[in-house]
DNA sequence: ACCCAAATGTGACTGCCGTCACAGACGCCG
DNA sequence: CGGCGTCTGTGACGGCAGTCACATTTGGGT
């Protein structure tokens, strides 16, 4: 609400210097409604992205269609594949969408650059951010590489689980993030209703034995 | 050779502010053999590594032992792997394990950061290599997920390829790289053979068709 | 209460890929 | 020139996963 110092919301970035707050500060955190794409795969690059509330899913597209997420930038954090474009050169290769209404701020280049420069707080934070995306990434790569899909959907489940073991998403989202197809996660998670491990309605999810599907999902 | 200023080496150090080469030049390269492991999953950080000459391969291992190449750092490169433990705090997924003789500088964790603080030329660096390598993983991912072997060992071919469009590599090398099995890069390569796209001898593949491998390489 | 779009259930099928199991073939090294 | 370890050719097979084509259900909207 208060445009006067939005980096107060981000815990993150309330440590910062205050010279580097000012600077941001400085900024106007913009709202983006519900599906509102930020990039897409070759397009140029605007700015740094940090993400205040909502969500954004940045995911990669495939042949046939079909989707599968990279990571979500959850509030507080910022987009690392805009690094990627102010960093080196080469555009992206995915693409990313708001998942609900989301307000975030857009850090031009060439603050982003400056920041970097003068204020090592800044500095940490990215780079830290860009550390740990690296690892997600690499981690999904080798289950990707060498998991069964079974697995990474129980993985998916229980990672996407929110208060009362409830997954709130239709099959083919879960196909999406998985880069499947969504009779796939039908069958799969028909599988498990009926060995009582879940229980589904539409839209939604259950998980009943979390230690099952974290047998599963630790499966080589 | 010369001890005195290894930094002269690598093309990308050499532009570095004197103070930072200097600090750098203060490291002595150290030699390892063909086959030594730099670091494996779950290790702790040793420091920021640099390649002078040689290879190093970093790559996943998944069940069954099967292997699949992440990425090589090349002479004047650095090892990104390293920066994720010297940022973040998780230890590595990966295994790097240099493919021949190797050349490296070891840079011990506070000195590096040190050197992230005051050298802006050295950051620029380090972030550079990380954008590069996030950008390398993400298309990797990309492939994994979405092509089929095929597509990926005309590319492995094509990229790997060196003077007189040649490969040399076993099939079980090739195999490790796509986190494949021997046999399915066997056939793959019988069936090329006799369309006359490649000849192959004992661990050797030559290319006699790269627009026909290009073709399938970009089939999504 | 009704309607319709979206979500889900299911059968049938295809094909790639990984695995096991050998049989040759090659080439290096004594 | 012989032998042995490494590399390569091949057959057989199993199974997961992706695709197509529908039928069916569901729940929100009016």
């Amino acid at each position: 609400m208060s445009a006067a110092s939005w980096t107060q919301e981000a815990p993150a970035l309330a440590r910062l210097e205050p010279a580097a707050r000012a600077s941001l500060d400085r900024l106007v955190p913009m709202e983006v409604p519900e599906g509102a794409v930020l990039f897409s795969p070759g397009e140029s690059v605007k700015g740094y992205v940090i993400v205040l509330s909502g969500q954004v899913n940045v995911c990669l597209t495939g042949a046939s269609g079909r989707e599968m997420l990279l990571y979500s930038v959850e509030p507080g954090q910022s987009c690392i594949q805009s690094t990627l474009g102010l960093m080196g050169n080469e555009p992206y290769t995915a693409e990313a969408v708001t998942s609900t209404r989301t307000r975030l701020v857009l850090l031009p280049k060439t603050q982003f650059l400056g920041l970097l420069d003068r204020s090592p707080g800044f500095r940490t934070l990215v780079f830290r951010a860009f550390s740990d995306r690296m690892q997600l990434v690499m981690q999904l790569l080798e289950k990707v590489a060498f998991q069964r899909i079974e697995s990474r959907l129980a993985g998916v489940l229980l990672e996407t689980a929110g208060p009362g073991d409830e997954v709130a998403a239709t099959h083919q989202d879960l196909a999406a993030r998985l880069g499947s197809a969504r009779e796939v996660v039908s069958r799969r998670l028909e599988i498990w209703l009926r060995r009582g491990w879940v229980s589904t309605t539409r839209g939604k999810v259950v998980l009943l034995d979390r230690d099952a599907l974290e047998r599963l999902a630790q499966e080589t």
